[in-house]
DNA sequence: AATTCCGGAGAACAGTTGTTAACTGCATGG
DNA sequence: CCATGCAGTTAACAACTGTTCTCCGGAATT
């Protein structure tokens, strides 16, 4: 399945890598919507029509990006709701992966929640595509677990959607947080995991 | 205090208001960072140099129109958390109020959830204060109620919050099922109110 | 009634944008 | 080894951008 690409392909994806990359830094500073093409291929050190081998247009850069962004976070979702544990342990380390994972790519995660309600349209329906998925695997996870019993499917995906949102939300917050102090760092993750305390507390008593 | 504006100022008003509705329009389809100013007068006749009558440059401008986004919003928050009866009624009227208001102001609606993630720094901090100013206000708010006996006062914050984010959330929903069917409408009236409450569940069991 | 103030118009600027066409050189497949 | 394919280049285009300076006309002030 995996042929070793081609000299001529390997190249290709090269500068496409390249200019994904660079993009992903010049949207640190604004909205998918202002980047210009010529802006990109600028920052790679390449033509601007060269541009054109790779993207029809920045907005099919952006739809690009968000698959490179959330398959990113994907590994990590995984890894969150298989986490072993109680109740407190695993909310602890949720929080604490969602802190490294923003470590690890800030830009991702900005890219994101940038782009989730931005002025693109195609962008903003492959994040939500992709959010949706998380969802359902987040949900999945959940009927795993005993305390899911009596519960529909509806309320699952509620459940999920709610945990998946709050994951975003906290990793905004560690994202502002970034080029903060250490306290700050931590006052976001003691609030997170409380959010995410109190929302399981939610759902312990919810079939009462 | 009301002095009835001069000829000359009124009118000045009048073309400013003008700028700051044809910007609003304008941002339906694309982010603040990408509005241009030639594209504003434009949009409302008036020549390109009578913007720096009025503002500095499209980011003053947008932070003017986080004042009047999220001053639309300031009084339904307050008929939000005064509204009496049980758990349930609340909820439901709030969801009710929300919707409501995305149909009123949906472009209001629209740039905030854009721009609170936006490109444009001034804009997010503006827009970072002013919900912190709604959350602190729907504190108090719940600072009253019995419930919130025994509650530490950087817990209620952190309810606070939450709420905040969920009616958030739920605009932004309502707002992408505008021109959607009814029925959508409806899946999402009931999905918000159904995190609405086991958020108040979960607020119910905290101190357990 | 004369003077100042000021919102807006007009023209011009240098710089940028997306897109086109025709090209070059090198890896690829016959 | 030769012919084809194709990633990237070069040059040029019309259209657009933010910003400056100069000016106009009418409201505001005295």
């Amino acid at each position: 399945m995996s042929h070793t690409l081609g000299l001529r392909q390997a190249q290709k994806q090269k500068t496409r890598q390249a200019l994904l990359e660079a993009a992903l830094e010049l949207l640190e500073g604004q909205s998918l919507s202002s980047l210009g093409l010529r802006e990109v291929t600028r920052a790679v050190g390449v033509a601007p029509t060269a541009f054109y081998r790779h993207f029809r247009s920045t907005e099919d850069l952006g739809v690009a990006l968000v698959e490179e962004a959330l398959g990113s976070l994907h590994p990590m979702i995984r890894t969150i709701v298989s986490t072993a544990g109680d109740s407190d342990e695993r909310i602890t380390r949720a929080v604490e992966l969602i802190a490294r994972h923003v470590d690890a790519y800030p830009s991702h995660v900005r890219f994101i929640a940038r782009e989730q309600h931005g002025g693109v349209r195609p962008v903003r329906e492959a994040i939500r595509n992709e959010l949706a998925r998380f969802t359902e695997e987040v949900k999945a996870a959940l009927v795993t677990d005993p305390m899911a019993e009596g519960w529909s499917d509806d309320d699952l995906l509620m459940l999920a959607g709610l945990y998946v949102d709050q994951m975003l939300i906290a990793a905004s917050l560690f994202l502002e947080a970034l080029e903060g102090p250490e306290e700050e760092r931590q006052r976001v993750t003691r609030l997170a995991a409380r959010r995410l305390r109190l929302i399981s507390i939610g759902r312990a008593h919810w079939l009462d």
